[in-house]
RNA sequence: GCGGGUGUAGCUCAGUCGGUUAGAGCGCCAGAUUGUGGCUCUGGAGGCCGUGGGUUCGAUCCCCAUCACUCGCCCCA
């Protein structure tokens, strides 16, 4: 027991835990597709600067959460923690800038080296949409309107939060940065460690302490609305109206900061308090600078990624197996028909259920527990005259069929 | 990375004030029922009591370490 675990923080996906997964994934996929956007699959590893750079050299998944690995190569690389850098490089490496917008959807496992917890894995999986070349506030709407329909085709929207905040453009968070830092630093005795050591790192996230002492300080921190420029105002104003237009609905938290240095603009995360610690289900914003930084041309971009295990833990009873038929064999001559039957009624599109071995009552036995809807029981005297039992295992109810058009019968029970 | 909690059967959990063969329910296997499931009854298999070390005549129980999970912080999906 003790002895073949799998690796700390890792999982992993046994049937029903991979069928809720799959569920996820292709609700994504279906509904953002509804959207536009077309998925893209980018390699789970990149050279380390393709993440270094956009998240900040001095962010937590930078400085210590990243798998990096030197190869045989002598290549710098890092398994990707997160989707969005990746996906830009992938905009510039494939040329794709030359035809914009571009909206891309992608699904597959993520590695951060943290402390595990619920919700808090280090390979742990995300679904995410990214629209590049659309500098308008309708793309916000759109790529959160997206997020939410998909929240909702999962069954969780109602057990979420939408929260939202803007951080401006570069000009207004800037000069708010600066009025943060130079309120804060008039208090650094009453600060929190943590806190002090925000103010050297980024001073925004302060205001998401939960100090006692910090959040007396907050209170009275210069308001970022203060220091937004016209510009920034009006680009909010219009995302705020587009989603009151649109019904979606949320609500503003000034003090909502984004981790990674890339985001400016319009900042979000559908939120729950069902997950202790790890409420937040699905968080993105606009990152306008983020492809220059990696040394591609000036598109701006919006996006999100929702973490697949955080919204499984948050879903409940998605996604039932199908209800296999079960075929079973009385006798020899019954062996040969139904591994026949079975292979026919497969090609057929039906769901078959062929156990190996046992008796009439253990077969049915089995069948009863894979959740069978019916059973086809190939019996020597019946199969004389060409015909099986077809015993629905719902109602209990059993009659004969002609073999050779059993397809039919097995239809009316669906 | 920091602080707390928990590790006993496949699962959920009892238990031993330190004492020789460690229990229950569910699940699993088999039989009652060699051509009829779900219900019921009977029987059975399955545990280095997470791992390593220490204390002790003796440790699943006490101590230390370690690993894993878990709660909070940090951070984040």
């Amino acid at each position: 027991m003790a002895k073949l675990q799998p690796v700390r923080g890792t999982h992993d996906l046994l049937p029903e835990e991979a069928r809720r997964h799959r569920h996820i994934v292709e609700t994504g996929l279906s509904v953002s597709g509804r959207y536009g956007f077309g998925e893209i699959e980018t390699p789970i590893f990149e050279f380390t600067e393709v993440f270094e750079r956009p998240l900040g050299e001095a962010t937590d998944v930078v400085t210590k959460e990243m798998y990096t690995f030197t190869d045989r190569g002598g290549e710098q690389l890092t398994l990707r923690p997160e989707g969005t850098a990746s996906v830009c490089r992938a905009l510039i490496s494939g040329g794709l800038t030359q035809s914009l917008p571009a909206k891309f959807y992608y699904q597959g496992p993520m590695f951060r080296y943290e402390r595990p917890q619920k919700g808090r894995m280090r390979q742990f999986h995300q679904i995410g949409i990214e629209l590049l070349g659309a500098a308008e506030p309708q793309a916000d709407i759109e790529v959160i309107a997206c997020g939410a329909d998909i929240l909702d085709a999962i069954g969780v929207l109602d057990r979420t939060t939408l929260e939202l905040n803007t951080l401006g453009d570069t000009e207004s968070r800037r000069a708010y940065r600066g009025a943060l830092v130079e309120y804060f630093s008039a208090y650094r005795d009453a600060l929190s460690e943590d806190s002090l050591r925000r103010l050297e790192v980024n001073p925004l996230r302060i205001l998401d302490s939960k100090d006692e002492g910090d959040r007396r300080l907050i209170k009275d921190a210069p308001s970022f609305d203060d220091h937004l420029n016209a510009a920034s105002k009006d680009f909010f104003g219009a995302v705020t109206q587009g989603l009151d237009a649109l019904g979606v609905r949320f609500v503003r938290n000034p003090h909502l900061v984004r981790g990674f240095d890339y985001y400016c603009h319009t900042a979000f995360e559908f939120v729950t308090d069902a997950l202790g610690a790890q409420g937040t289900v699905m968080a993105g914003g606009r990152y306008d600078g983020l492809v220059e930084t990696l040394g591609g041309p000036a598109i701006p971009g919006v996006g999100w990624a929702a973490g697949i295990e955080r919204l499984s833990l948050l879903a409940e009873g998605i996604a039932e197996p199908v209800r296999p038929i079960a075929i079973v064999p009385v006798g020899p001559n019954g062996e040969a028909e139904a591994l026949k039957l079975s292979h026919r009624l497969r090609r057929a599109g039906f769901t078959i259920e062929h156990g190996y071995t046992g008796n009439l009552g253990k077969r049915l036995k089995r069948a009863t527990k894979l959740g069978a809807r019916a059973a086809v029981i190939l019996g020597e005297d019946e199969l004389a005259r060409g015909m099986v039992q077809l015993r629905d295992l719902d109602a209990g109810a059993q009659d004969e069929a002609p073999l050779d058009r059993i397809e039919e019968s097995l239809a009316r029970l669906r």
